[in-house]
This record gives structure tokens, sequence and C-alpha cells, in this order.
RNA sequence: CGGGGUGUGGCCCAGCCCGGUUAAGGCGCCUGCUUUGGGAGCAGGAGAUCGCAGGUUCGAAUCCUGCCACCCCGACCA
């Protein structure tokens, strides 16, 4: 059981809370809204990192880098963009402090006044397409396909852990291609990459769908993304990707020369995923014992706890550790052995559930005698999930057993999502079904812009997206009665 | 920005209404002994200008005034 912490049914939020403050995660900082990510929080984001970047680099993008600093008059170019982020901006006005008069105190030196405000950037659009328009002139210039991992900043009121800070660690993909078709192809291509990621590596299933015009990207023609739903029944956007049309190439005056001598302006897309990953990894599979982590992003994979009272005891059981590990690492799975003697095995065995570590070996005396040793998987809590397995082709049993966590996570999440995912015909069912089940609703809507705000007035929950290859079925607005084509993903959202 | 709340050892917090010895307790930390197959027990110890600045008073964590910070609920959001 886990020491203190408060069960998901009880307090929702407060578990999650104290998942990532016991896993050590994250913890809020001195400046407000902003986390620190502790280094096992941190850990489990760089191997994210990792396989994404792999990703990204085999579908033919590179890396490069652009400034946390963005101009106000380039921010300001493309409206609908302005519009989206204005309100949520840092900006840097001055360049220099100084001595208060009774040297008690740095201030702000009003006389280093900047001459042209800088935003942090909330978001790179501006700034890159700044930049391409001084890379391209023609079209053998294109495609440009570039990611930046960088850090951002929106100006939050309400923020939390991972789920929404005020700066937070992200990819964010920008393209340049010569024409439509291959610029929704890109977008669409890396939608399908955050789709693989989050369901094989993540474990986490997620809906692929286009937002409505409201859930729009400030400064888009389309936005695709992916949705997970989370154990409260919330739905969590978990990565977008927009094809941004011609809009900035304009806003910026990027043209090229195409083949036939003509000039054109480039078409764009941007893609993202962030920090908040970390809370869709928490949200879905953890348990009421703590963090429960997919082994692909553990960074620990088998922790291995000797129990002993002599040290003979230990020096056997250390003997035989030390040969597992060397197995273990050939395999390519990542192992700690704790023999740390400052800390006591039932210790040790909850602090490892609480930090979601896959697989627990324990071995004694006993096991030593036996040939055997406790396995106990996290994904199966408690003593279900506990056995004596033999020490013979240990290895291999557990990178076996690794597989199979990383998929019966998957399948467990997957079928949670299919008993909360309900196909609703009128407005009374919606709501009924909202207050008392939550999940995904599947619902016809009129596809207008009215509809969807009444109802997120009245009801809270929102448009998560129009399903790609979802099947086109006649039918009436829930809300409105009138003629609709297909079912859309309603809702609540974090 | 509206409405509500909280600031007390590293962390959680009692005390405040009704002012008065050395500011209580838990977690954590340090030392020692005993323990060790699911978050050990006992004994001892260190650690606090009670958010800041004024005021009232013989005396302020406690009462008054002002300020600051943070948290929660609403409108915006990956």
């Amino acid at each position: 059981m886990g020491k203190g912490l408060t069960k998901r049914a009880e307090n929702y939020s407060e578990w999650y809370n104290e998942i990532v403050a016991k896993a050590d995660l994250a913890e809020n900082s001195g400046v407000r809204g902003c986390m620190v990510i502790k280094p096992y929080g941190f850990a489990i984001w760089e191997k994210m990192q990792a396989e994404l970047d792999r990703m990204f680099k085999e579908t033919g993008h590179q890396n490069a880098y652009f400034p946390i600093f963005i101009p106000k008059s380039y921010f300001s170019k493309e409206a609908s963009h302005v519009d989206g982020f204005a309100k949520e901006c840092a900006v840097v006005t001055h360049y220099r402090l100084k001595n208060s008069e009774d040297g008690k105190e740095v201030i702000v030196d009003q006389d280093a006044k900047l001459e042209e405000e800088l935003i942090v950037r909330p978001t790179s659009e501006t700034i890159i397409w700044d930049t391409y328009k001084r890379w391209i002139q023609s079209y053998r210039d294109l495609p440009i396909l570039v990611n930046q991992w960088a850090n951002v900043v929106r100006w939050e009121m309400r923020t939390r852990l991972f789920l929404r800070t005020s700066e937070f660690l992200w990819q964010e993909g920008h393209t340049a291609h010569a024409t439509k078709v291959e610029a929704i192809k890109e977008a669409e291509q890396m939608l399908e990459v955050y789709a693989d990621f989050a369901e094989n590596f993540m474990s986490v299933p997620v809906l692929q769908g286009t937002k409505t015009e409201s859930e729009r990207f400030a400064g888009a023609l389309e936005t695709y993304c992916i949705e997970a739903l989370m154990q409260d029944g919330k739905a969590l956007q978990a990565g977008t990707s927009h094809f941004l049309g011609q809009n900035f190439a304009k806003a910026f005056d990027v043209k090229f020369a195409t083949k036939d001598g003509g000039q054109e302006y480039v078409w764009a897309t941007s893609w993202g995923v962030s920090t908040r990953l970390m809370g869709a990894l928490i949200m879905t599979h953890s348990d009421d014992y703590g963090l429960v982590l997919p082994p692909k992003l553990a960074p620990i994979q088998v922790v291995i706890v000797p129990i002993y009272k002599s040290p003979e005891d230990l020096n056997r059981i250390s003997n035989y550790a030390e040969g597992l590990i060397i197995e273990l690492k050939e395999l390519g799975i990542s192992v700690k052995y704790d023999d740390d003697d400052q800390r006591r095995a039932g210790w040790k065995f909850a602090e490892y559930e609480m930090k979601g570590v896959p697989i627990r070996i324990a071995i004694g005396p006993k096991d030593m005698e036996n040939g055997t040793v406790e396995l106990s998987r996290r994904d199966v809590p408690g003593k279900e999930g506990k056995e004596y397995a033999p020490q013979a082709n240990l290895a291999v049993r557990l990178q076996e057993l690794l597989e199979e966590i990383q998929v019966n996570l998957f399948q467990r999440a997957s079928s949670y999502r299919q008993e909360m995912t309900t196909i609703v015909d009128n407005y009374d069912d919606f709501k009924k079904t909202l207050t008392d089940k939550g999940g995904f609703i599947m619902a016809h809507w009129d596809g207008s812009e009215e509809t969807e705000k009444r109802i997120k007035d009245e009801t809270k929950a929102t448009i998560r997206c129009i399903l790609h290859g979802g099947k086109e079925e006649d039918g009436k607005c829930i809300y409105s009665g009138k003629p609709s084509k297909r079912r859309v993903v309603f809702a609540k959202a974090y």
C-alpha cells in the first residue's frame, strides 16, 4: 500500500499531485507556475526525447535551434497568431539591473530600456519564418524539415505540474514545402509518428483526429491531434500537428521560384509534443500504489533487492546477482542492484513501487537454496503479480516479461477507453453520460461554432476532434436537431 | 482581474478567537543500541529572528494598520 498516497477514487487530482511528488518526478519551484523536473522525472522525459528524436530523423528531419526571444514586430505579423497568444506572453523590456539608491536591493535600470520589446517565445513560428525567408529562394531549397528541442513560456493563470506550466519543454517541428499536398502529407505523417510513439512506446492509446475551427492552433488552417483518455474520464490532448497553409509565408513574405520561373508562397507545417506527455503517462497507467511505467520508458526496468541477515548471505546473493546483471545488460535491459544497507527491504519495495519500476526481483537465502527468485510485476500489484521464478534462464524470461508488460498496459488502457466511449443520440443522454460516466462521447453535431460553444458553456464538454477514418453516418445534431453527416468526439478535457 | 483562504525549524502543521514561563506534535535529519522475506523499535540530540514593516501594550505568533508572497474557485490555454 502506498504510504499516504491518496486513492484515485477519493480525489483524483490530489492523487496525481502526490504521485508527481512521491515518485520524485517534479516539484514546484520558487517561480510561480514553473516546475523543477527532478532527475528521475527527467530521465523519463529523456527516454521520450530519445525515441521521438530517432523517429523524427528517420522521417528525414534535422534538429536546429532558434532564439528564445522574438522581437515584438515579428510576433505581430500574423494576425490570428497574435490573437491566440498575446494574452499569455512574457515580455522583456530592459537589459540591465543596478543597485538601488540605498544599496539594499537590485532594481531595473530604467535607462536600459529596450528599443523594441522581446517576447519570450510561446512558440517559434514567427522567428522561424523570418529565418526561412532567408533560406528559401528556389524550389530547390525545399522542403525544409527542421525540428527544435526547446523551452517555451506561456503565462498561464492556473498551472499544474506537467499538465500546464508557465514554462515547459517540448519539441517543435517546422517544415516548409513547395506544394499544399506535400505540406498536408507532412502534417498527417507527423501525427502518425505521434500516435505510433504514444501507443507503442508509452502504451497510451490515442484517437487521431482533426480539431474544429474553434480549437484550431492560432494561425493554422487545419490542426490534427492525438487525444488520450485519462483514468478520471477526462481527455488530454497529447500532441498536435498543424497544416499552416501559406499564412506564415505571406506574413513573412517567403516566396520561392518554381521550376517554370514563377513565384509562389511556401506551404508550412508545425507540430509539437511537450512535457505534458508526462502527465498523460502518469494518468493513464498509474494506480493507488504509485507510478506505473511502461518498460520502454522506465529508467530502471528491473530492480534487484537482496534480502539477507549475515554478510555471508549477502555475498552469495551478490555473486548470483552479478551474473544476472551481466546477462540483463547484454539484452539491453537497464537494471539496478540495490544492496544499500541503509534501507530495509520493505522500504525499498514500497519505494520502487512508487517509482513504477516494471519488475522487481527479491532474492533471499531461501531463494538461494531453492534456486528461485521472488519476481513481482508492477502492472499487477500485490500477490497476484508475484511468483517464485526459477533462476535458470531468468534473464530471457525477464526480457519477455518486459515486453508482456508493455503490451498489457496498452491493452488495459485500450479496454478502459472502449468502456468509457459512449454513443449518444440526444442531448439528455449526452448530459447524463457526461456527469455519470465521463469519457469520450460520440455524438452528432451540426458543424456550427454556435452549437459547439453552447454545448461547452452548458456542459463544459468540448469537441476533442473529428476522428480520422471515422465513418459517415446520417444523423441529427444532439443540440440543434439539424442534419449531421458524422459523429464527433466530445469530452471534458484537461 | 473578481470571490475565498493561508503564511510558525528542511517538510506537514498545533497554538491565534480569549496577549503572559523554555512555541507543542508528526515526518525528515544526526548519534547509539537492538532489528532486517512488505515503508522497524527504543533512547538521546541538533534545528524557528512565528511572511515583512509599523502600531497598541509592562509584555505580541496571538490585537490593530499597511505591504508582500503563495494557494483554492471563476474567464484563457499544449
